[in-house]
DNA sequence: GTCGATGTTATCAA
DNA sequence: TTTGATAACATCGA
């Protein structure tokens, strides 16, 4: 569920709230969350006053005004796995179920972290030599930020099929189950099509459906399909503009054919077997 | 009650 | 290097 645009929402939403405010308190119920020890991960946040909030791929990057010894910046790394919230709340004492962590800010609001199959992951991590944690650093460009050309190239380099690329955090950072559908039905690619047998027109053109896609979807907030909210606890409404994802057995919105569905690299996929030829 | 599916990634084996 | 299978977890629906 938080794929690129679901996080990219979810950033812009704690922006509005919590820059320059200072986390008073860390309490972490089900520690098993943590990619940090406990203590370290308290101590590191505690007292600290967040600078910035930012995205990298589906990673939530929270900038803290701690430096280390040597001076490197701190940074707070959310995952949120497929059912992770990372609300700002004004109420501080009813939680949610599934509340595994909340962080009482000063001024009052309370950051609270709710995750109920408990996939997502958090950490305390100092930057590297980049600006950005190296835990960071395995992943691939963002799809935003990539050129045409660049994806065009490196896409065709590969002999994996493509729906498997576009879902590998080291091939591009960000892109997910739906958008990755959504993208191949736009292009008109097949998901099980090899990258290499792409021509480079066919490349480009998956290369803008993918930005397109994206960009509609951040627009729209993201896509609540049964967990997903901002970081105010709204659902996004790019789930009412899916072509193929969540409408197996439907006709196609171009051709009319039924929507098909099967397993392409290990995951469920959805596209049209008329429009979406290898 | 049981089975299978659900948006995530990490890990291991071939 | 790449790929596929599996596990982590809770919920929902058949």
């Amino acid at each position: 569920m938080p794929e690129l645009p679901e996080v990219e929402t979810i950033v812009r939403g704690l922006r509005a709230c919590l820059p320059g405010r200072r986390v008073e308190e860390v309490v972490v119920t089900q520690p098993a969350i943590l990619r940090t020890p406990l203590a370290q991960f308290a101590d590191t946040l505690t007292g600290a006053r967040i600078t910035a909030v930012t995205r990298h791929g589906k990673h939530v990057l929270l900038e803290l005004s701690r430096r280390s010894r040597a001076g490197a910046r701190a940074w707070w790394i959310v995952h949120l796995g497929m059912t992770g919230q990372f609300i700002c709340a004004r109420d501080g004492q009813n939680h949610p179920p599934h509340t595994h962590a909340w962080f009482p800010l000063e001024g009052g609001d309370v950051l609270r972290y709710t995750d109920v199959r408990r996939f997502g992951r958090m950490e305390a991590t100092s930057e590297g030599a980049g600006g950005i944690p190296a835990v960071l650093a395995a992943l691939g460009p963002d799809p935003l930020e990539i050129d045409a050309a660049d994806f065009a190239a490196r896409l065709r380099a590969r002999d994996a099929r493509v729906k498997a690329l576009l879902l590998d955090q080291r091939f591009l950072r960000g892109m997910g189950n739906i958008y990755a559908d959504e993208t191949l039905f736009r292009a008109q690619v097949h998901p099980a099509a090899a990258g290499r047998r792409l021509s480079r027109a066919r490349a480009l053109r998956l290369w803008a459906a993918m930005r397109e896609v994206l960009a509609e979807a951040i627009e729209r907030g993201g896509s609540s399909i049964s967990d997903y909210v901002d970081a105010g606890g709204r659902p996004g409404s790019f789930q009412d503009l899916h072509r193929v994802y969540g409408r197996t057995g439907e006709p196609c919105v171009t051709c009319g054919a039924r929507v098909r569905r099967s397993i392409v690299a290990g995951r469920g996929s959805a596209w049209c077997p008329r429009c979406q030829k290898k």
